[in-house]
DNA sequence: CGCCCCGTGATTTTT
DNA sequence: TCACGGGGCG
């Protein structure tokens, strides 16, 4: 770890307690290391052996680097731990006891790319219209549901979100709940479960076979969660069931960092924590041993606006260090363009690039630095966007390894049974389709039967059947490509993985595919191939890859590497840099206009995502907002984010910058609260042209005249007039906006 | 069956 | 602006 001092004697004070325990503090107090420094005590005293211990952290990158921490402190034990995420430990224990819920111990785990393929199969069955009600809508409510612990049977009577299903014209007769009912059957059709199955499942399975809990509870001597204020209702559940006799569970946690909220997290968990646990001990460190004061300062002022909180005051002992630093720019691109230049100018002074971070609120922010950094050539790596297993080339390779190991696998049939292209089309799938659903089979059942091969690969003669439906043409390339499937299979059940992979490569036509490209997508396609042999080297089964790739989606994380880390505020919990940028506070986008349909509590999630934020970095926090940001093919006037108003002047620093140039403002305060401020000329001193300060706050935006209007979020708009004067304009809510807008400029004119 | 052209909708946040 | 899906044609 980098030079951060750590109070040695609070760590292990707290890893020597025993029994229920909870670790209430906040950021940088150093709540992992406590569960680091847990986890190295019990195992150094022998007090359970490491396969007696479960550990659950919020991603697997902190499980990851957990396991290396404890690792260096006491060897190779460690290796045993039962450590990760909520749902990579359920997967493990479900693989164990799959046929308790109907699946085989092979079943397939869907990605939510598959997840939409079968919803919109359902869709298309029930007869409801994709574009009116769209597949991850459904799957949205589902996954809530499951985050709630309700399989299709328990989902209450009135239920909030089990409505009727909108039907074009027509009135509806499907509930939201139907859907729910026809997705999980089709999922059970084809021997996969979703990611809300997972822990869903197990805790069913705890329910129902008493013996099977009893086991776990058993093994399991110690337990310690981390991020849980970020638990939901079944994950809590999942804790309780595991802890009803032995209860030595260690939860750490904080409640100003509890950004989940929409996914069915709730910090009640902290209070029900004290309630179902009587004997627990709580522990609050206080103590900030990683930002400057002017850093916490700022978050500690921010957070302080939300009215629900546990309550607490963080203290530090570092320099003051340098004020967080505010800064208004002209537009998105100079916004991305500036923070290059920053960095670069940063980095000629020795300021390692590692220790950078561009924290956005929405992904799609991160195009735009992106482009600025390649531009000055500095090295950058986007975490969650689009990963690596989530790659087109890599997908297709994953959907043969998926059917090759798992036949059942329907979906993965579907990606790859014409890619290359074998001329087998939509027709002759669809034919395959309606076979499988008669027979109640898979599609590659189907096929055989369809062509008259046995499992074995044997060919009975008089195979005429369906002979209208599918060509001869069709049904020899069917032949053909079953014959090279039984070939695979073999070939995987006796090479080592990455030979069998290589093998496939080049058995299937994949890589031909490819390599006949001309396009300048090719190279980086067959070099993410090869970057997939590279990967398959660390597993010893295709099993074993296939779970990996299912539950954790990203390659290794190389944290050595000199690159500047872009990614959202949500993904950057539990991590900190020295410098951290955090574009985009402007009203729309931070707090975001969705979440203020939440109304105060989607208010106060966005307050805590901007805490998780500053709260990030160590020397220098740098926040921006822009006059003018592109949406789609447009530029839209965006006011400062009411958060940059909620931070103290002593901790702040506010910049203007113009043309490349910076201009330092005495009284920042007073040019945010004029939200609809503009410069006139470019390049000139900054000059108040007009404002119009009642819409300018809260949920306006402005527009030029003439703009058109598309977007479902401009439910209250501002058309700027000639004189550069503004005019309100309510539009009372969603729809027909681009009407009214009409209407007005006509007015206007 | 497979290719190409056009029209339309998209952007919260994720294990 | 861009990506994806549907329709039409060779």
């Amino acid at each position: 770890m980098t030079g951060q001092t750590y109070n040695p004697n609070q760590a292990e004070a707290i890893a020597t307690l025993d029994g229920p325990l909870l670790v209430l503090s906040g950021a940088g107090t150093g709540k992992t290391r406590v569960l680091t420094a847990r986890l190295a005590e019990i195992l150094r005293q022998h007090r359970a052996y490491p396969s007696q211990i479960l550990a659950v952290t919020f991603t697997n990158k902190a499980a990851t680097e957990m396991r290396h921490r404890v690792e260096a402190m006491v060897g190779e034990d460690a290796r045993d731990l039962w450590l990760g995420t909520f749902h990579g430990i359920a997967a493990k224990i479900l693989r164990r006891h799959a046929a308790l819920m109907q699946l085989t111990a092979n079943f397939t785990i869907l990605d939510p790319d598959d997840q939409n393929r079968v919803m919109k199969q359902c869709l298309r069955e029930l007869g409801i219209d994709e574009k009116l009600t769209k597949p991850r809508y459904f799957l949205g409510i589902i996954d809530r549901w499951k985050d709630s612990g309700y399989s299709p049977d328990q989902v209450p009577v009135g239920e909030k979100n089990n409505r009727l299903v909108e039907m074009a014209g027509k009135s509806s007769t499907v509930s939201h709940l139907d859907v729910y009912r026809l997705y999980q059957n089709r999922l059970r059709q084809i021997d996969a479960c979703d990611f809300g199955d997972l822990l869903l499942m197990v805790v069913e399975i705890f329910k129902n076979n008493r013996t099977v809990l009893e086991s776990y509870q058993n093994k399991f001597r110690y337990i310690m969660v981390d991020e849980f204020q970020d638990t939901n209702r079944i994950q809590y559940y999942f804790l309780r069931l595991l802890t009803e006799y032995n209860k030595n569970l260690c939860c750490v946690g904080d409640d100003d960092q509890s950004i989940y909220g929409w996914r069915g997290a709730e910090i009640t968990n902290i209070l029900n924590f004290e309630k179902d646990f009587p004997k627990a001990k709580t522990i609050r460190l206080e103590q900030n041993y990683r930002s400057t004061k002017h850093i916490l300062g700022a978050a500690s002022s921010l957070i302080a606006k939300n009215g629900r909180r546990l309550g607490k005051s963080l203290w530090t002992e570092f320099d003051t260090g340098e004020k967080v630093k505010i800064v208004t720019l002209e537009d998105n691109r100079a916004e991305s363009a500036w923070v290059a230049e920053v960095i670069d100018t940063r980095q000629n002074e020795q300021k390692p690039l590692s220790e950078v971070a561009i924290l956005v609120r929405t992904s799609s922010q991160t195009r735009g630095f992106e482009e600025s950094l390649s531009y000055r050539a500095i090295p950058y790596r986007v975490y969650g966007g689009l990963r690596f297993y989530e790659r087109q080339e890599i997908r297709d390779v994953i959907a043969y390894l998926r059917l090759i190991h798992h036949p059942a696998d329907d979906l993965a049939f579907e990606r790859i049974i014409n890619l290359p292209k074998r001329g087998i089309g939509d027709t002759t799938f669809e034919a395959l389709r309606a076979r499988a659903r008669a027979e109640e089979s898979s599609m590659i059942e189907a096929s055989r039967n369809l062509v008259g091969m046995t499992q074995s690969g044997a060919i009975l003669s008089g195979d005429n059947h369906d002979s209208k439906d599918v060509k001869p043409a069709a049904r020899r390339a069917l032949l053909k490509f079953l014959q090279s499937y039984g070939l695979w299979q073999e070939r995987m059940a006796s090479d080592s993985p990455l030979e069998f992979l290589t093998f496939l490569l080049h058995d299937s036509g994949y890589q031909a595919m490819w390599e006949a490209e001309l396009g300048i997508e090719k190279e980086s396609r067959l070099e993410n191939l090869r970057e997939l042999e590279r990967a398959m080297r660390d597993f010893t089964s295709i099993a074993e890859f296939l779970d990996h790739v299912a539950l954790v989606m990203d390659t290794i994380n190389d944290s050595s590497r000199q690159q500047v880390s872009i990614m959202t505020l949500h993904s950057s919990k539990g991590l900190e840099f020295d410098t951290v940028f955090l574009p985009g506070w402007e009203e729309q986008l931070f707090p975001h206009s969705n979440a203020l349909h939440d109304g105060q509590d989607g208010l106060e999630e966005e307050r805590r995502l901007a805490y998780v934020g500053l709260t990030r970095a160590r020397k220098l926090a740098v926040v921006s907002w822009v006059k003018r940001r592109q949406v789609y093919d447009q530029f839209l006037d965006r006011f400062p984010s009411r958060f940059l108003r909620e931070i103290p002047a002593e901790h702040c620093l506010m910049e203007t910058i113009i043309d490349g140039e910076v201009f330092v403002t005495d009284s920042p305060r007073s040019e945010m609260n004029l939200g609809s401020q503009t410069v006139a000329g470019s390049g000139g001193t900054p000059s108040l042209v007009q404002s119009n300060k009642q819409s300018a706050i809260g949920s306006s935006l402005s527009m030029a005249v003439g703009d058109r209007v598309s977007h479902k979020m401009f439910g209250v708009g501002v058309i700027r007039v000639k004189d550069g004067s503004h005019l309100t304009v309510d539009f009372g809510g969603d729809f027909g906006v681009k009407k009214l807008i009409d209407a007005y400029v006509k007015k206007i004119d």
